[in-house]
RNA sequence: GGCGGCAUAGCCAAGAGGUAAGGCAGAGGACUGCAAAUCCUUUAUUCCCCGGUUCGAAUCCGGGUGCCGCCUCCA
């Protein structure tokens, strides 16, 4: 049985899909830079949920955005479009900063080893579906105009606020931001921004040229594509207490309805215990873990090692620690042979550990349990292994039933002769050759043993 | 000012009121020409502190202390 914690309800509830496939909406990144390693913890989380319901043999329906306009650096209306900053930065078009960094995040996706969503959503290509959204909240009388643009009223939806349980009223208004005199209620957030003409990226709209609101796209996308109700809605706590809020105003507001019935929150990245942020200057990219020689499985694996909804300590030592662990799991793998059948009791643990709320550290400690069980066969480790890996995606369909080539049979064969006349120089030296193809050699007291080096495996 | 979370070995962390998962690192041993790997063994009498509830608490309650987050865009 599937469980998972509803922040909707803030409990673990039971899960079962309401059609004959599961309908999954995650937030995607604002492509005006690299993501770093905080973003790509939550698309790690969400990747094991879909490979975990995909394991249990459901069908999946996942889209993810890409939001490519609009949301501002800033909440009220002296902030820059964050696409256009990045622009200005690198002298290019927003559509060009757009397009470079979409193809950089499905290129760290895809070396993170997580599935591509069935969708991939534009904000863009879906300016239309957000206007016709508005107008139905217009029409219902949940909109104002001001001279900013036109505004969501959070007053006229009773029930405003569920999924973040703020009290509004203990909260002191305008403490960070400013609010705008012409707001209603300090909440009430944009559906539609005025555009000024040097704006670049502007559409016509029955308000006036502009843009849309921060909010407006994901409403809008997942209703298109998944309906007025779905079945999960990910994204990280951050987006709790005003996008995901917003977001369920918006659909409930136009439709009655709170558009997911499963809210799933991927918690905060620390770093070095602390807040990771660009202007700490540790929001660290993929590109920096691979610039220091780490493998972005490694990366993976060590998010796996806590479970989803626990802030999580990135530390350097930490992830050397990790990817220290992920190699020898290879390494391990790589002897295994060929698969063997077996009996399903540690599976059960393990889908035990995954299906009461994605308990990922104790999945991992199965898996351990599993590789040091000396009254379980090799080929029966790889069985279990490589099942597991369809939810866990550490790469171990890559590992081992590999052909050892000639060329370093040969390189052994001298090797061994050369120990046989002591002439350790030269098997020290021919060593080192190996290594340098690829391959590790191991005395054993069963005799010499090569393994594949994995170094490069998902380069 | 309001709201919330966390505190478990050197590090990253699981922990279901019933006697501290897992990984890394460390220590000892086996093996070895060396190296690596591997295998065994070992590493928290105790879970920030002080009280309380209970036959029994890392887990529940109260009070401290420390750290973190949210109430702005942010995964």
């Amino acid at each position: 049985m599937l469980r998972f914690y509803n922040t909707l309800t803030r409990q673990i509830e039971n899960f079962a899909p309401q059609r004959d496939e599961v309908r999954i909406y995650t937030c995607g990144p604002t492509v005006y830079d690299y993501a770093h390693i905080g973003n790509l913890r939550t698309y790690v989380f969400e990747d094991i949920l879909i490979r975990l319901l995909k394991y249990k043999g459901y069908k999946i329906k996942r889209v993810m955005n890409i939001t490519d306009v609009g949301h501002l650096t800033s909440n009220e209306d002296i902030g820059e479009d964050k696409i256009i900053v990045g622009a200005k930065r690198e002298k290019k078009t927003p559509w060009e900063i757009a397009e470079y960094y979409t193809k950089a995040f499905k290129d760290d996706i895809k070396e993170l080893n997580i599935l591509e969503p069935d969708v991939w959503a534009k904000a863009t290509e879906h300016i239309k579906e957000m206007i016709e959204l508005i107008r139905i909240l217009e029409k219902k009388g949940f909109t104002y105009r001001t001279s900013e643009g036109i505004y969501f009223d959070i007053s006229k939806l009773s029930r405003y606020g569920r999924l973040s349980r703020l009290k509004l009223e203990g909260q002191i208004p305008g403490i960070r931001v400013k609010v705008s005199r012409e707001k209603r209620n300090p909440s009430d957030f944009a559906l539609w921004k005025f555009a000024s003409p040097s704006h670049i990226m502007q559409w016509d709209s029955p308000w006036g040229r502009g843009f849309p609101g921060w909010h407006i796209e994901c409403s809008a996308i997942s209703r298109k594509y998944l309906g007025d109700v779905f079945d999960i809605h990910c994204g990280g706590v951050d987006h709790i207490p005003v996008h995901h809020t917003n977001e369920i105003a918006q659909l409930e507001g136009a439709t009655g309805k709170v558009p997911a019935r499963f809210w799933m929150h991927g918690e905060f990245l620390l770093v070095e215990g602390g807040r990771m942020g660009k202007s700490e200057g540790n929001a660290w990219t993929l590109r920096d873990i691979k610039k220091r020689g780490f493998k972005p499985l490694a990366l993976r694996y060590f998010y796996l090692t806590a479970h989803y909804r626990a802030k999580l300590n990135f530390t350097w030592k930490a992830l050397e620690s990790f990817q220290r662990t992920l190699e020898k799991l290879w390494g391990e793998v790589s002897t295994y042979g060929e698969p063997e059948a077996v009996d399903s009791s540690y599976k059960e643990k393990f889908l035990q550990e995954m299906e009461e709320d994605l308990n990922t550290p104790r999945a991992l400690a199965v898996v351990w349990k599993l590789v040091r069980d000396s009254q379980l066969r090799d080929g029966q480790k790889r069985t279990l292994l490589l099942d597991f890996d369809k939810v866990l995606g550490l790469g171990l369909e890559k590992i081992g039933g590999e052909e050892i080539p000639q060329e370093i049979r040969n390189l052994l064969e001298e090797r061994n002769k050369a120990r046989e006349a002591k002439d350790f120089f030269k098997a020290d030296t021919l060593r080192e050759e190996i290594k340098k193809r690829g391959w590790r050699v191991e005395d054993t007291p069963e005799g010499v043993r090569v393994k594949k080096i994995y170094k490069d495996i998902e380069e």
